[in-house]
DNA sequence: TTGAAAGCGGTACCAG
DNA sequence: CTGGTACCGCTTTCAA
């Protein structure tokens, strides 16, 4: 089931069944319907493989993701993907869940595939890899990741000013002793959301903050929230690094009698659809997916002949969107011990 | 960038360097080191098309699904990548989002690529897209669809058992008057899932039920929620398709100030994660992603040579999981949160 | 408007 | 152990 297979039954040559399947125009109309009708008998599928080959190209485009069980990772792609589609574009994806050897495999496979573009939404790139990017001549865009560069793309979101908005707004509300929830990825080596939480805390002396991290799920962010709390350490609210963590956590400190907001405040971050769909609804900050999509799809396919479409570097400027699980410290809450026998649900 | 250039700069033949990517061993040590060398320093990386083209295999399965976003198809999607990986080979996803074009435009991508093996695990495709299939020669397996053929593997889930625990448990609960909240997909063309409750529902006289339907997705079980209640048709249980309808139900029977489960009660159905972090936690029926995910592959990929290791059929039990989002029609019942395993049922 | 043939970048068989 | 080479299936000049 090859081009000479239809070709031969259409009496034509594998140059004519190529032109009519790629739709050139310069084929008869009776030509055509004849090699359409063999296709459609032989039930002819191309090879893109071989088609990619001698094309040279490839028309997909690739993208890679730390976690897309995470739905801000998946709105992203789901993003990408549309507008790709739109332009006549395949997307490969290729998903981390944080681990590195993964993110080099990935990244391998990618290039393998001499994809037409590549998207990074991962964070730690190690630097040899980003080199071993940049030689293959990849059109590249890196969310959250690395320095501009030769041929790649960065898209950064001010976490800086996000968190800064989170913490301002938590000690106008009377909060001095806060916890934040972030996810091994983002604990382990000196990470810029991390840092930015240490930074605005840093700024109001007043504050104090602890912090716990364990996986990028809801069950990760309920862990982290034990843990937090078992320490004794009794914040007054909790900064957590997104919003499934957050939500996570929300079930902790509901499995603890803890009242969210009135015993403690609860923050997360992105802004994913779920956040308006836990009790009580998340106060959180806004992150455009999918406008991270659109820049990111602009950037890699190519528009009317030219390539990239945005410069090498674009900030995204967050937003607080304030909702239920934020509300001002009780008094008398100031020395309460987060210790002991977890209180019993109750309905 | 291709294997004459580093056969050139490593003073072999590319056949030889073609052995040493292939880690054949009959390549004299020093030989190989060279050509690593040589690798290494043009940061040369396989053209994986011309590779398969050649090979004639592509050591890559297929993975449709219906809506990525619905946490079910995403675990069924990660065992099979795990396993696929441990296996040696790399999996494609594609995502239909319940579009018909879409799956079919899917299904021709996977044959183009000349999968090794396909999953399906969509609803509704049609007799002439497994034809199609079939002549392709290509191993496929079916969730949830159409029947067992050649070279075609059937897993389905006995939904009929699945609804009818669920109704049967209702109905000691107390509750006549149920709702029935699906999605599109499932209540546009006679459905299983849609049958298994009204054939569920008609083996009880006494019980009557309406339905109501929107996306597979938070907003969407919202949505359909608020469609089903303000008829003023007051069901005293909601009986959701999935986990994720549920969660969209429940938010608004929140907002509308219905208590669950004192005033309402609402089941889901797949146990996935979030049904056990919201709130109250939701009763749901168990479907073994992970073990689905498994036979997938046992299937489609050849284990010691020998091909299928699964027979044409295999049938999914759901289990009933009891948590408290039911309760019975009166009030006064002090509810014990069910909480943990599935609970066994006998209805 | 159509056909013949030269690649595209590997793999694998056959010699040596 | 290594080199030469005929494909794999499709695209794309170049002629006709």
């Amino acid at each position: 089931m090859n081009l000479e297979q239809v070709a031969r039954r259409a009496k034509v040559s594998t140059a004519t069944v190529s032109r009519v399947l790629n739709n050139a125009s310069v084929v008869k109309t009776s030509t055509r319907s004849r090699v359409m009708k063999a296709i459609e008998e032989l039930r002819y599928h191309p090879n893109l493989h071989a088609r990619s080959l001698a094309g040279g190209k490839s028309k997909t485009i690739g993208v890679i993701v730390s976690n897309l069980e995470n739905p801000f990772f998946f709105d992203i792609y789901k993003t990408i993907e549309q507008d790709a589609h739109a332009r006549g574009y395949e997307v490969v994806m290729a998903n981390t869940d944080y681990r590195p050897e993964q993110l080099v495999a990935s990244v391998r496979l990618m290039i393998g595939r001499r994809v037409a573009g590549l998207a990074a939404v991962v964070s730690e790139v190690d630097t040899s890899l980003i080199e071993e990017l940049t030689e293959s001549r990849i059109p590249v865009v890196f969310y959250d990741v690395g320095a501009p560069r030769k041929n790649i793309t960065n898209i950064r979101v001010n976490y800086g000013r996000g968190i800064e908005k989170v913490i301002n707004y938590l000690h106008s509300l009377g909060h001095r002793r806060l916890g934040f929830i972030g996810h091994h990825a983002v604990l382990g080596p000196i990470n810029e959301r991390m840092r930015a939480v240490l930074d605005a805390v840093g700024r109001i002396p007043t504050l104090e903050v602890r912090t716990a991290a364990d996986a990028d799920t809801l069950e990760g962010g309920r862990q982290a929230a034990r843990t937090l709390l078992s320490t004794g350490y009794g914040p007054t609210a909790i900064i957590c690094v997104n919003d499934i963590t957050a939500v996570g956590a929300l079930q902790e400190l509901r499995d603890r009698g803890l009242r969210v907001p009135q015993d403690v405040s609860v923050t997360g971050f992105d802004n994913v659809k779920l956040s308006e769909f836990c009790c009580p609804t998340l106060t959180t900050v806004h992150i455009p997916r999918e406008h991270i999509g659109h820049i990111i799809c602009d950037a890699l396919i190519p528009q009317h002949g030219r390539a990239a479409v945005t410069g090498p570097e674009v900030i995204i400027e967050p937003e607080l969107v304030l909702r239920d699980s934020t509300g001002p410290v009780a008094a008398g809450w100031a020395h309460a011990p987060a210790q002991g026998p977890p209180v019993p649900n109750r309905s």
